[in-house]
DNA sequence: GATCTCATCCGCCATA
DNA sequence: ACTATGGCGGATGAGA
């Protein structure tokens, strides 16, 4: 059995604990013996509260100096926790963040020269501080050596799942999150970017929705203007001024992120640029190689049916 | 690889 | 006078 501990804080967002504690704790169901046995803990022990008022009841890191850790998921900012992941991570077989507790790792000296990931709105504040980390700021989450960072919230959940499959496969993985009924699991270099536009809210809400549901559909500037009843001059006008995009890049990012994940769950590069709307493969290929600098079919031969970042 | 064609972007400006 | 709108057309770059 392998120990997970999951390090809370005062005030730390619920889904960031619950979430993956629900991925491993799961696990048990698909396997013969419990894979996981999962520890919350904080620097003080007792109860602390949560974001959204819910007290989670956690042990304290001291008691937990003789335990054989396996896997150390961080949410974390006193001097208490810094020694005991210090001291835990030549212990512990890997290490990882969720949102903002890359900050912690980072301050720590965990991720220098590393590749992270952290919540988007955080990301250019991460950088700032700690140059010596690379942050990929469209990851969803990033494993770099033992250490794995997330962007936060439901993202810890895909970085959990990623953890389960490196440990038990791809079948359980799945089964897990079949049965917590997530719609899809998520690679971790999937980008933030259609989470970040449904966060920002704003007038397109709708109508990015209704763009990410009908990619394959003739999503033209004058199309997408009629549907928003706007003149194209307005539409284009505004539609930039309020996403920080111009409708057709808009559109194109949109199809080549649904276009990267289709291709890691094993779709032929011909039908992904289908059901993406490029149309042709050809089409389809000059855009993806002109953004990731690959060919689709390299793409999904490099990364293809694995779930894991890079 | 060269060349044509077309969509997009965006500054400009008349207009509501 | 000030602002938002929307048509026009040139520059750009992608697709054919």
């Amino acid at each position: 059995m392998r120990t997970v501990v999951i390090v809370a804080y005062e005030a730390c967002q619920l889904l960031d604990v619950t979430g993956p504690a629900s991925v491993f704790a799961e696990a048990a169901a698909f396997a013969d013996a419990a894979p996981y046995r999962v520890l919350l803990a904080s620097s003080a022990g007792q109860f602390i509260s949560t974001e959204g008022g819910v007290a989670l009841g956690t042990v304290t890191v001291a008691s937990l100096r003789e335990v054989e850790v396996d896997t150390l998921r961080g949410l974390l900012h006193d001097v208490v926790l810094r020694d005991f992941v210090l001291a835990a991570t030549g212990r512990a077989r890997r290490i990882g963040s969720i949102c903002t507790g890359a900050f912690a790792l980072a301050a720590w000296g965990l991720l220098d020269g590393k590749r992270a990931a952290t919540h988007w709105q955080a990301a250019d504040e991460l950088t700032l501080r700690f140059p010596a980390v690379q942050v990929d700021r469209d990851a969803l989450f990033v494993e770099d050596g033992a250490v794995w960072t997330s962007a936060g919230v439901s993202t810890g959940i895909d970085m959990a799942l990623a953890l389960v499959e490196c440990d038990l496969g791809r079948d359980v993985a799945s089964a897990i999150a079949k049965r917590l009924v997530l719609q899809m699991r998520r690679p971790g270099h999937q980008s933030q970017f259609s989470a970040m536009l449904e966060a920002q809210g704003g007038a397109y809400a709708s109508l990015v929705a209704w763009i990410s549901e009908n990619l394959a559909d003739d999503l033209t500037l004058e199309t997408l203007a009629a549907r928003a009843r706007q003149s194209p001059r307005t539409f284009h006008r505004r539609f930039a001024a309020e996403t920080g995009t111009t409708p057709a890049a808009f559109v194109e990012r949109l199809r080549l992120d649904r276009a990267r994940a289709l291709l890691e769950a094993g779709q032929s590069a011909k039908e992904v640029a289908g059901t993406t709307g490029f149309g042709s493969l050809d089409r389809l290929g000059r855009a993806f190689k002109r953004v990731y600098a690959l060919s689709p079919s390299a793409y999904r031969a490099l990364h293809g049916s694995v779930s894991r970042a890079r």
